[in-house]
RNA sequence: GGAGGAGUUCCCGAGCGGCCAAAGGGGGCAGACUGUAAAUCUGUUGUCACUGACUUCGGUGGUUCGAAUCCACCCUCCUCCA
């Protein structure tokens, strides 16, 4: 058996410090940084997406930054299949893998190493069934999936359609339920994973948040939205979504006043914050650092007196 | 000074004698999560010894078997007239 590549992944909740102690980490291990962030990958999101600038990054090599442009639609199976290369190199170079972000399902999966290339997508057979819930109701969307499907039927609530129209659609094109899809998807890692987060008041998390939202409008978010999404707003279902870009197009559009955009993406931004908190909090492999050692931790990381390790 | 209107649970806001711990929304909290995940969805939200009890609807009294709902006075706010 190939001996696994370390891995040390830093991840938490949005504004927790991640990105500084992700550099602090390759800084002092001889490591990369490999971003894990669904919305970073996209070429020109800077600002809202508090992408780390070059002074932030302290000369340490940054992936999966910048690898999409807004319009392109992103998913995790195409971060996995584009991160996982990059880590083996960074690896194979004798440095250390950092993987730094706050997107939980990318993390998870590139971590085990989940085999997505069973079933894809259709575009087409997806706007259908939006469709037939939209005419016939959930239930009735519900109801098919049973049929097809009982255990996912039974795992998914028929509100949630997004799921219930993937769980259709993963069965309809590869004829497999999800759960022997889920059985089939488990590979065994290449990786020996050791992950980190930051653990913060919840309070002073949420005035981290407020503080750095109003830094990004100072910064020029909105011009950012009016240059880089705005123009190809159509297109771009995935970017479309973020935080800080959404609110802001709103306002373009006339919805509602800069002020309250602001507010909003406060809001949302919390809210995102603490479904980032319940994904991680329900892993029980992750080692919350005190913010005030976080760097401290680095040195004990390294020499190997973390008790993880 | 006079005439009206309003004060409801964290916020907004319905209720207008019993079915009210009080609709609905927001926010908060908790949870789910394998190809849109910064997305999508669910639950919960007075207290407790929680299939029951107790404390809440500006304040104090009163009417009533019973009041957030009726009456009196008081306090605060709003509009109009002076």
């Amino acid at each position: 058996m190939m001996k696994k590549i370390p891995l040390v992944v830093v991840c938490g909740p949005t504004a927790c410090g991640k990105t500084a102690l992700g550099v602090e980490l390759a800084l002092r291990l001889g490591g990369e940084v490999v971003s894990a962030d669904s919305m970073q990958v996209y070429r020109g999101l800077d600002i809202g997406t508090a992408k780390p600038t070059a002074t932030e990054r302290r000369g340490v090599p940054h992936h999966m930054i910048d690898v999409a442009d807004p319009w392109e639609s992103y998913s995790v199976a195409r971060y996995c299949a584009e991160a996982a290369p990059v880590i083996e190199d960074i690896a194979r170079r004798g440095r250390l893998p950092v993987l730094v972000g706050g997107t939980g399902l990318y993390i998870d999966n590139l971590v085990a190493n989940t085999d997505f290339s069973a079933p894809g997508g259709d575009a087409a057979l997806r706007a259908e069934l939006l469709r037939e819930a939209a005419e016939k109701g959930n239930e009735y969307l519900h109801e098919k999936l049973r049929g097809l499907d009982p255990l996912a039927a039974e795992a998914i609530h028929p509100n949630n359609v997004k799921r219930v129209v993937r769980a259709i659609e993963q069965i309809t094109l590869s004829g497999m339920g999800r759960a022997e899809l889920d059985e089939k998807s488990r590979r065994d890692s290449p990786y020996h994973a050791l992950r980190f987060t930051i653990e913060r008041d919840r309070a002073e998390l949420y005035e981290r948040i407020n503080a750095r939202v109003d830094e990004m409008i100072k910064n020029g978010l909105a011009d950012e939205v009016r240059r880089t999404l705005m123009p190809v707003l159509d297109k771009a279902e995935t970017a479309a979504q973020a935080i800080g870009y959404k609110e802001i197009v709103d306002c373009f559009k006339g919805r509602c006043t800069l002020d309250e955009a602001v507010e909003s993406i406060k809001q949302n931004t919390r809210r995102y914050a603490k479904r980032q908190l319940t994904w991680f909090r329900r892993r029980g492999d992750i080692y919350g650092l005190d913010p005030k050692n976080a760097a401290d931790m680095a040195e004990k990381i390294y020499k190997n007196e973390m008790p993880t390790f």
